[in-house]
DNA sequence: AGTTAGATTTGATTCAGGTCAAAATCCTGA
DNA sequence: TCAGGATTTTGACCTGAATCAAATCTAACT
């Protein structure tokens, strides 16, 4: 359970795909002075509850997360899946108190940019308020990619799943073809809303066409285009 | 086609729901000199397209919008409904580029707070900033709604679509027991992942069971309670 | 290695809601 | 006021995916 240490942003190995984008170095600095790095938690450790006061936006340095809801009856619905150098916490930006949990999926560390100094950078980095923006607007674009996807299809669902997760991963540096779910067939179909053995039998359907090839949690892409091709041929409305 | 002209956000009659909420009046007045009020359409209009630069954040003044967006097969979906009051536009924050387009359900004007004006805004009205992120979150945590509704039974996914719709009203001081509709069956199944046929029958059931009263598409809600325990009842997981 | 609880696969069955089709109603413009 | 198109309702039928039930498999811990 390490406590936060200051580690300059400009020196972090995720500087390019996290906060500090095409920023002078003089504005890093200021988001450094700022910036609370890192804790690590163990897997189904929380990053923060549902409820908590909202204490600033966080960002994976490594691992993952999920993020969790609960509905009115208790049930709890995976909104999403954050990835090494992605953001959360925007859920507590409306009202000061978080509206979803996000919990560590394995061993994950996370850096923490703090609410009360939010105002202060507004004003000393205003490129930076802009790229916080651009974050907040990234993830209304998932969430209505999302909302799309939830009335397509299982398969198209389960083929966009994987196609995502394979290009965020691609993107922060790892393997876009060969990745191990972290998350357990249940949690695949709660966060798709899919029942369990829907994800089992359509997996197995995607190794049985070529697709992909499933060991256990571990996932070769094969047939990526084939793959693609399962989001644009489908009709509807 | 009325052109821009100059009124004061605190002259404004959503001044309270809009954004200066619980801003100086020096505040207000720095945000009402770069504000650009308002502009009317008619039905069908469009207050701006999908792939549009993003020009600013919008908030209705009377009237309601959709928000469209279109999948890879060219099918529309209904991403959400803008009352009087709300604002909309912040899918264009993050690439510069709106990811959808917000077309009026029936006459409506609205306001523009210009993205060239933004970055000002920032560094001289940092509360207002903070106001802006609120916004944000909200429209989050309303995603966030959607997302876990669209997991949900038909009948719950219509029960919640009519108690928001009051709920929102009422916040803006219109009755929240009777409106009009201002989306055919069509358009409503599309925003909840319905076919029309089944929102046709639900209604009925809902007017059969005596929760609210159906003319055309003025909608009547005789029994709030029973309706919104449509949501808490159901099971699942 | 053996035990066991949890995770996954596989098969059989059911059902909510989609699709298709047709009738009824509403609405608009001539 | 009427005609014609769009919207809505209603009914019959069908299907994708959920549910239920077992049989495996896996991984963690003695």
């Amino acid at each position: 359970m390490s406590k936060f240490n200051q580690v300059s942003c400009g020196n972090c190995g995720l500087d390019n795909i996290c906060l500090p984008r095409g920023l002078s170095q003089q504005e890093i600095n200021s988001i450094s002075e700022v910036v609370k790095a890192k804790k690590t938690l163990q897997r189904g450790e929380f990053l923060y509850h549902e409820g908590d006061n909202f204490r600033g936006i966080l960002a994976i340095k490594s691992g993952s997360a999920k993020l969790v809801a609960c509905d009115q009856h208790g049930n709890e619905h995976i909104l999403n899946i954050l990835l090494p150098g992605e953001l959360l916490g925007f859920d507590g930006l409306s009202d000061e108190k978080h509206s979803c949990a996000a919990i560590a999926l394995e061993t994950t560390s996370f850096c923490l940019l703090p609410a009360d100094s939010m105002e202060e950078l507004f004003q000393n980095v205003p490129s930076m308020t802009r790229e916080l923006f651009r974050h907040s607007g990234e993830k209304m674009v998932e969430d209505k990619n999302q909302l799309i996807l939830s009335k397509r299809p299982a398969e198209e669902r389960l083929a966009y799943f994987l196609i995502s997760l394979s290009e965020r991963l691609k993107r922060r540096g790892f393997s876009a073809s060969e990745f191990k779910l972290s998350l357990s067939r249940q949690e695949i179909g709660n966060h798709l809303g899919l029942a369990l053995e829907t994800v089992s039998r359509l997996l197995k359907k995607f190794q049985d066409d070529g697709l992909i090839l499933v060991q256990n949690r571990f996932i070769t892409i094969i047939n990526l285009q084939a793959l693609r091709n399962l989001l644009q041929l489908s009709d509807s409305d």
